[in-house]
DNA sequence: CGATTAAGATACGTCTCCGTAGCTTAAATA
DNA sequence: TATTTAAGCTACGGAGACGTATCTTAATCG
């Protein structure tokens, strides 16, 4: 008697089944948590075996680091046009865009863990923060002070910091990524007034 | 024949065994996470039996609560001098400081895993964060802007946010809290600049 | 001092995950 | 089509944690 179970008769090979696979362990991760991570776990919800698994990888970590090489997105930052504001807004957007991706949730969850599991969290650093460019705003702010459109010796490491940082505060405080009015008054009242172009009353009521 | 073990023959009771259990989960936590706490390692680290954790808590997570609820510092706000920018600084070390604490490693953890433990990150806000006053430049800007020495429409959610923001991001960078050079940074170029207190040029040459 | 209370020690069956072995079989390749 | 390659399946002993039960005994209280 064949299992005839419902697996079908359908057997995945090669790049198919690495995709499942590379979703499956992002999917436990947000689930159960960096340490639970498990071959079992990650066999059972890829719907393979987990003597597939091993054939591949020796540990729950390395499935993981395969899917986040595999998995980041890549994006160019954004082209500067003549609008700081504008552009320093769509930075921050692009932020949040990337925030909810799944492979941002799982290098959250590295970076939070990251006393815990030093290797794991040199390889995100490695793989994705220096291969994505990081700095979202920064490079607006770059790209403006070279243009001499504002003073260059304003953007410190600290000025450059201000927008990720409240962006990643809010998310941290409310559980959800802030809104766009907000990253509008994250600009106007903490990146603008860095860097010297502050108004001289709040842009938003409050 | 007694066991004459190297647990010698005082057997603790009441508060000096409370305490001991409280230290060793906080330790319990930092060493193997939020996902990996457990009866029997607590327990080990306190070298206590699991069965009297059992006769008081139902879980790791039970024990913790109660930890927290126990260690969690309470200190006051920084009085204000007529020194706003001292004040401050004095008010981002206090925070520094807290951050150095076990509990904060503690509710780091919390926080990082609140979607996967929702009642343990409600029980923290709760206890810990609701209970002190969470925040601390906040208090400082309130009192000067009540003596009418800085204009109080500028004290918006997001300039309040300024300090704790690029303090928790720098921490996360760079896996340690910032350093005073750092944290007048912060005043400096980030938060005065907010409330409209701007030097004209950098104040830390850079 | 005697009685009561709470902690320590040990043991147990059950689960889940570990890593590996062996075998079968579908998919790709020559 | 015949062969090779890679995936699926099952099973195993070992480890660690689970939650509970039982018994002993130190500390505390009346």
């Amino acid at each position: 008697m064949t299992k005839a179970r419902t697996e079908a008769r359908t057997r995945r090979r090669g790049g198919e089944l690495l995709r499942s696979i590379h979703a499956a362990v992002l999917a436990e991760l947000a689930e159960v948590g960096l340490g639970r991570l498990t071959m079992e776990g990650i066999a059972r919800r890829a719907g393979t075996a987990k003597t597939s698994l091993y054939r591949r990888w020796a540990s729950p970590h390395d499935v993981l680091l395969d899917a986040i090489h595999d998995e980041h997105p890549e994006e160019a930052a954004s082209p500067a046009a003549d609008d700081l504001r504008g552009d320093l807004l769509r930075a921050l957007q692009q932020l949040v865009a990337w925030m909810q991706t799944p492979t941002a949730a799982a290098a959250a969850a590295i970076v939070a863990e990251r006393k815990r599991y030093p290797e794991l969290a040199a390889a995100l650093y490695e793989r994705v923060f220096d291969a994505r460019g990081g700095r979202f705003t920064l490079t607006v702010l770059r790209h403006y002070a070279a243009h001499g459109q504002i003073d260059a010796r304003r953007i410190t490491p600290v000025v450059a910091d201000i927008g990720e940082a409240l962006v990643l505060k809010h998310a941290l405080d409310a559980d959800a990524p802030p809104s766009d009015e907000q990253l509008a008054a994250i600009v106007d009242e903490a990146i603008l007034p860095a860097i010297g172009l502050g108004l001289d009353r709040p842009v938003t009521a409050r």
